[in-house]
DNA sequence: TGTAAATACCTATATACATAGTTAAAATGT
DNA sequence: ACATTTTAACTATGTATATAGGTATTTACA
């Protein structure tokens, strides 16, 4: 039901189309929640349906062409209070990248390596893009930030900004620890005659 | 794909029951991967049928019931060293308690603060799991460890072994690191006057 | 000997998610 | 004017996972 919750969040900030909160899914809140278009389309369908939203066919070019913008109804804003006041139930772990590490004595030799750069990179990536959005936030440059930030009075104005600078400051701290285990892993792997010796010149 | 590779890797310390699986998978390799019966005993027997496991009944007890008791083969192994030559693929984040803390500005007073404890409550438990099973792993005393110990030759005991302990050491971290997120916030929504003072005497 | 708990195995159902498309209009560039 | 890209919306299918059971045997213990 997360994904619910995610739209109900993404749409408290104001009207928009399927193709904008799939938008918004692979760029700004894609950072803490994604959805394909295959998951997006039917559930604000859904939504719609029991009331959480309100979909509204607007005009598009002027051929008679026309979107469907959902709209956050009374109900929709109650259900994402009503997230916010029950407690989260935590799933139990599932994460690839320490199983596989666990059993690294099956890997070729130098696969474990390459395993451990990868991680490092893929995370790397994910603090900077974070980053980025932290900055985009706090210079109040960040568009959907902006566009909530006008449905507010201006002394809720800091609150809203900083708990999202506040989420991402999670991503880039969990980024930095996951560079740092494989950092550490590539150090045991040293330690362990597993990585290969750079050549030195005879 | 990944229950399989957990599978094969669980299985290479020795034969096991579904039963036994589900043990381990509610305990010790359930910390980096966890999975309900009802998606084990399907996966066992696709297994089986493509090859990779070989079933065998065994007796339990002694009125002629019979379990089955799941031994990795040839293929199995293969499939195994296959998972670990092969780079992961990093899903999209997905990640509800971030998620939560962005829009904390729609909870109502107190609620973020327990979400935060809760979160920090929740890491905790897990970290200390996590030492655990690092210590049982730094004294030989696990007993999947020592099982699959006595498989292989004692020069590669070491290795086995520090790569199970590195795991655990990323999941330490990461508990940590949550732990510091969610003291962070609880600092915020001070700051922020959100948070209840303690009662003074008068 | 009866009962409770643990062991072992299995199923049914619903939802969540990934993958990989299709269709078509509108806007933009040349 | 044509081609390309972007915007918009949707579908089909398969797998993964969660939830919530059921059945029967064995073992422990009172």
């Amino acid at each position: 039901m997360t994904l619910r919750s995610a739209l109900l969040a993404l749409l408290s900030s104001g009207p928009m189309t399927g193709y904008d909160v799939g938008k918004q899914f692979s760029t700004s809140v894609g950072h803490v929640w994604h959805a394909p278009d295959s998951q997006i389309y039917p559930e604000l369908r859904k939504m719609e349906a029991e009331g959480l939203l309100k979909g509204e066919q607007i005009p598009w070019g002027n051929r008679g062409a026309t979107k469907t913008e959902y709209t956050l109804t009374l109900a929709g804003e109650a259900a994402l209070r009503e997230w916010q006041a029950q407690p989260l139930s935590y799933v139990r772990d599932r994460n690839p990248a320490r199983l596989k590490a666990a059993y690294f004595e099956w890997a070729p030799p130098g696969a474990a390596a390459i395993q451990l750069r990868a991680h490092a990179a893929h995370y790397q990536e994910q603090k900077v893009q974070a980053m980025q959005m932290i900055g985009e936030l706090k210079s109040r440059t960040n568009s959907t930030l902006a566009r909530r930030l006008a449905r507010f009075p201006g002394a809720d104005h800091e609150r809203i900004a900083r708990f999202k600078i506040f989420a991402y400051q999670g991503t880039v701290a969990h980024a930095e620890q996951e560079i740092e285990w494989a950092e550490r892993g590539l150090r045991l792997l040293d330690e362990l005659g597993d990585l290969p010796q750079p050549d030195e010149d005879e």
